[in-house]
DNA sequence: GCGAGGTGATCACCTTTGGTGAAAATCAGG
DNA sequence: CCTGATTTTCACCAAAGGTGATCACCTCGC
């Protein structure tokens, strides 16, 4: 018994001939002839009953005939709802973001993709970048968007928003009307921090370290498990710190904090996307990659365009 | 898409390997990468993550694995569905029958039938030999039992029960002490007759030609269309009559009419089975033919055994 | 570090299935 | 009696589907 079988034999009885349904199925006569006897054979019981100038259905074929009928829809359904997927008319996208740009970018990337495919339900879990990078291993998430990059079998990772790190000071701080400082002069601020790990804080050890400098020489005050509270604890003149440029950017506008230059340092950093090849992932997942690697330049608020992203981080 | 390809990519979801499902399966495992393969193909997508030392369903994989179940559920419906049909757990068993046989002998058959298949439905309808026969060339019932043999091309009529025609009369009537009478006599009373074209008034005409006489030379006083009216006419004595012994052994049980013997003239007359021989008809009638073969010599109440029953009706 | 054992993929090879056109049997209608 | 339409049967061929051998890869335990 199986499909093919079944759509003779469903068609067989609805044209009530098996030349008719053998034109329709685009197939010769004998083969729906065969497709009926084996289905017979296979049943043990006679599905028509071949009158003159028309067959009709017997006891076992009225059985069977509600039946196959219902077999085919289900497969056209299950087709349909496979096309729905891959058409993205309903589907599931998995997405994990460590605060910075899961906070000031990915929700207003994921309101422009579901605009566009109403359908598809959109997940974004938070969490430290060592915590997205795990569930991308573990496939929990289709794409994990963090601060600092991974170099890790299995793992693909790719540079995709140029942010930058600003130089905030409080509101009374000293350097408020300074042009621009010197590295000396920062490490000699007190300094707040976030937790080691963390996208920043990473960058910024990784932009000291380019300038022969390291955050050993630091004076760090605090150490702050969130941007937010970095950011608070500058305005409220604890210490000067260096923030994602979108996590600061409305302070600043507000003039709660002020920011600073600083001498021959280049503070852009790369947000990346973190994925797992040869995961298959879901169609959605297909489609969000497609879809920011569109809406690329209209996401990508960075001013200068002339150094190519690193693809991996240097070895420290 | 394929039924076995479906079967597989359960068991290969189930058991979240592809070697285990082939062994479950008694297939090879190349076989069972080649079915997931060609439904992959099939559909468009990924149905697994193939990850180290366990396979994974997909978002499409995990669509279509409740789908798969239910339709495998279904096939597994339509075989039990046949199967009870097969072994009588269900179905329906339709009949027709003339009077005589419809009233006095299939309700009890149908009733030792229906204790041995008690699932099994019958619907038994009830009419003239014309309507019966008309029915069975129709396909609209299983078989037929009337008191007319057919012969009739694509129809086949088999003698199935010895009744025999008894002569009655009223009451009061002059007969009632008389041994028997001669075929003369009988046609110079008032005579009662069922309709022409019934089974009994067939047989009466055929056993008449037998002794070279007709109803021609009878005093027909009235036609009847049923039994039952031409008993109780001669209970009220408007004439005499040649029925069914089945008929009259009530009415004679209760002396309400007396039997008269015919000198010189067999009154044995049969009933028979009328059915469409390539007409597969229903598993029930199948097994009621069986059934009414075995039951013969119960149900035949048949005194004398001597004479096999002719299989034709004579030419007139 | 390295072989043992287990996984799925791939390959060459073969059997079975499913399809074809031609021809035969059957039947209704002119 | 022939014609046209129908299903069945047949010889034949292509494709699907199965198998064992083998490969590449991974984990586990020594």
């Amino acid at each position: 018994m199986n499909l093919k079988q079944l759509e003779t034999f469903l068609w067989v009885a609805e044209l009530q001939s098996f030349t008719r349904a053998a034109k329709h199925l685009y197939m010769s006569q004998p083969a729906v002839s065969f497709q009926i006897k084996s289905l017979e054979e296979s049943l043990g019981a006679t599905l028509f009953y071949r009158g003159d100038k028309k067959v009709e259905l017997t006891e076992a074929g009225r059985l069977l005939y509600p039946e196959a009928r219902q077999i085919l829809r289900h497969f056209q359904k299950i087709k349909a709802g496979l096309d729905e997927l891959k058409g993205l008319k309903r589907g599931h996208l998995c997405l994990g973001a460590s605060t910075i740009p899961g906070e000031y970018l990915l929700p207003l990337l994921i309101g422009r993709f579901h605009r566009h495919y109403p359908g598809v339900e959109v997940t974004l879990r938070i969490a430290g970048s060592g915590q997205v990078i795990r569930w991308v291993r573990e496939r929990e998430i289709d794409l994990g968007i963090t601060g600092a990059p991974v170099k890790e079998e299995g793992l693909e990772c790719l540079p995709w928003y140029q942010d930058r790190l600003v130089l905030i000071v409080g509101v009374g701080h000293p350097w408020v009307d300074r042009e621009a400082v010197s590295p000396d002069e920062l490490l000699a601020q007190p300094l707040i921090l976030r937790e080691p790990g963390s996208g920043t804080r990473r960058s910024l050890e990784e932009k000291l370290a380019q300038v022969g400098r390291s955050l050993e020489e630091a004076q760090v005050v605090m150490e702050l498990g969130s941007t937010r509270a970095v950011i608070t604890a500058v305005q409220a003149g604890l210490g000067v710190s260096l923030v994602s440029a979108l996590a600061a950017a409305e302070p600043l506008a507000l003039g709660r904090v002020y920011q600073v230059n600083l001498k021959n340092m280049d503070l852009t950093r790369y947000l990346y996307l973190i994925h797992a090849p040869e995961w298959p992932g879901s169609f959605a997942a297909g489609a969000f990659w497609d879809f920011i690697k569109q809406e690329e330049w209209a996401g990508k608020q960075n001013k200068s365009n002339k150094k190519a992203p690193p693809t991996e981080r240097p070895a420290p």
